[in-house]
RNA sequence: GGCGAGGUAGCAAAGUGGUAAUGCACUGGUCUGCAAAACCGGUAUGCGCGGGUUCAAUUCCCGCCCUCGCCUCCA
């Protein structure tokens, strides 16, 4: 595969080729989820975004580095786990784990490295240690730390919000009015490290500035040093994060390294529902497990993530897991059908050529769906030679591997634990219909429907078929 | 107020300076006793509104309306 990806870029806001400074692998860093309860779905849009975005660049034939953090000590953290009666750390392994078995539900690749903040306090220290002999930070008489916003020029370049622009929103009377800032020297500088509080019970660390916490922004900064370096491929994260938190990183990163931080941003928009914005704050979202507790499976919800333009809002309905369900039966009938007994090597798009140079492009992800399906409706995978099938398979094989789909069971296979009563009334069935007793036929076909089943007829004889 | 994204068929969602992919839904036909499945078709003279540029605009430019996000923790 000759042909790379390419990406919007948010710093530059254009569309880039993504490839690697060391001309081998793609190191990239995600912003991981904090985790004080479960993910809902549209925490998931990002990290299923970035999952094919990784697919893509191996697809294409580069290696990647994938690292990506846990939140595992903050504001919500730490009052969670004092509510719950856990140990911070306790508290945050729970979550943790959910959090993987979600992901792998999603058929999301595992990062190659996965660093939690609490692992990583010595380096968080050093680092602030680092922006105050600086002067990029300064220690308040309560002991916590803050970035000197001012001294940094280019603050601002990634969000494009000017200094003088910066929190004159509806936010600059809440901060005023939060006695934490008057320890600050300007209302825009940012915590590096939080002195400790009453209510972050034993949840604090030693310092030179006194007992206390990293602040949010800092570990990924910390975190990217340890394990990508100063200088690395591409940053990814939530719209939202653009501001502060990325904005933030730069200045942290680029005031305490001669690097230049990451030389690509991909940001992925919201995923909204019904059109509003979901949110732990509003409450209005949804789990993985709602959805698999109404019977959707984790492939539909990760098909329905992705079948928006990531950087695009994309909304969020039931009807479009019912369609998503649909879909993915057409996909895995078509793979049926060219089936012919030999195992798929998805080593090259074959075929789905033009659905794979529209993922290469900002990964149109919808372009190439809409794609393969056309591929597919013209090429009649059922009129197709043998090699010719096993090509196109090879194909389609590729581009699920890309999008990271795993073809669900066909749902009109005939089943197999069909239940002796059933089983009865259905043959009763097909004894009146060969006796051309059509009424009688119809009569049963009806009940067993009622019951949950359904009948599929055929010249020699018939299949029951959960309904 | 500042910054940003977006308004395309019933729903969802691509795309293009030359007259609109695709999925779902709906619908006609073949098949079937009738269905289901499968297969073959159909369904936006139209791409928020008003101007402009052009031989030609949904696609470029200008203005306007509306929606959403960020500016405070947030994927």
């Amino acid at each position: 595969m000759p042909a790379h990806l390419t990406l919007h870029d948010t710093l530059t806001r254009t569309d880039r080729e993504v490839t690697p400074l060391d001309g081998k692998t793609l190191r990239f860093y995600c912003c991981g989820p904090t985790v004080y309860g479960p993910a809902h779905i549209g925490n998931f849009r990002t990290f299923v975004a970035q999952d094919v975005m990784r697919r893509v660049v191996e697809a294409s034939g580069t290696p990647t580095l994938h690292v990506r953090n846990i939140t595992d000590v903050d504001d919500k953290t730490i009052r969670d786990s004092l509510k719950a009666g856990q140990s911070l750390l306790e508290f945050t392994q729970g979550w943790t784990a959910k959090f993987h078995a979600d992901c792998d539900a999603l058929n999301l690749l595992r990062p190659h490295t996965e660093p939690s903040a609490v692992a990583h306090i010595p380096h968080q220290i050093a680092m602030i240690e680092k922006l105050i002999a600086n002067g990029h930070a300064y220690a308040a008489a309560d002991g916590s730390v803050y970035f000197r916003v001012s001294s940094y020029k280019d603050y601002g370049k990634l969000s494009h919000l000017e200094d003088r622009e910066l929190r004159l929103g509806a936010s600059e009377a809440a901060s005023a009015t939060d006695s934490d800032e008057y320890t600050k020297d300007s209302l825009t500088d940012f915590a590096l490290w939080k002195a400790r509080k009453p209510e972050d019970g034993a949840n604090f660390w030693p310092s030179s500035w006194g007992e206390g916490r990293p602040g949010w922004h800092l570990e990924c900064s910390a975190m990217i040093l340890e394990y990508l370096g100063e200088d690395f491929d591409l940053h990814s994260g939530g719209v939202d994060l653009i501001f502060p938190h990325h904005e933030n990183e730069i200045a942290q990163s680029c005031c305490s390294t001669h690097g230049k931080f990451a030389h690509h941003w991909m940001h992925v928009a919201h995923l909204m529902v019904d059109g509003g914005k979901m949110s732990k704050s509003i409450g209005n979202l949804y789990t993985l497990e709602d959805l698999t507790k109404r019977g959707y499976s984790a492939v539909e919800v990760r098909y329905v993530l992705i079948s928006g333009h990531y950087s695009t809002p994309l909304n969020f309905t039931m009807h479009s897991l019912d369609s998503a369900r649909q879909a993915l039966q057409k996909l895995a009938k078509a793979d049926k059908a060219l089936d012919r007994g030999t195992a798929p090597i998805p080593a090259a798009p074959g075929p789905f050529a033009e659905a794979w140079d529209t993922l290469l492009k900002d990964l149109n992800v919808p372009g190439a769906l809409g794609s393969i399906f056309g591929t597919l409706n013209k090429l009649k995978p059922a009129a197709l030679s043998a090699d010719e099938s096993a090509n196109t398979r090879n194909g389609l094989h590729f581009m699920l591997q890309a999008l990271g789909i795993t073809l669900p069971a066909i749902m009109d296979e005939a089943a197999t634990d069909v239940p002796a009563a059933i089983q009865s009334l259905a043959q009763q069935r097909w004894a009146a219909k060969q006796a051309k007793d059509w009424a009688a036929a119809d009569t049963l076909r009806k009940q067993l429907e009622a019951s949950g089943w359904l009948i599929k007829d055929s010249k020699e004889g018939f299949t029951v078929v959960a309904k």
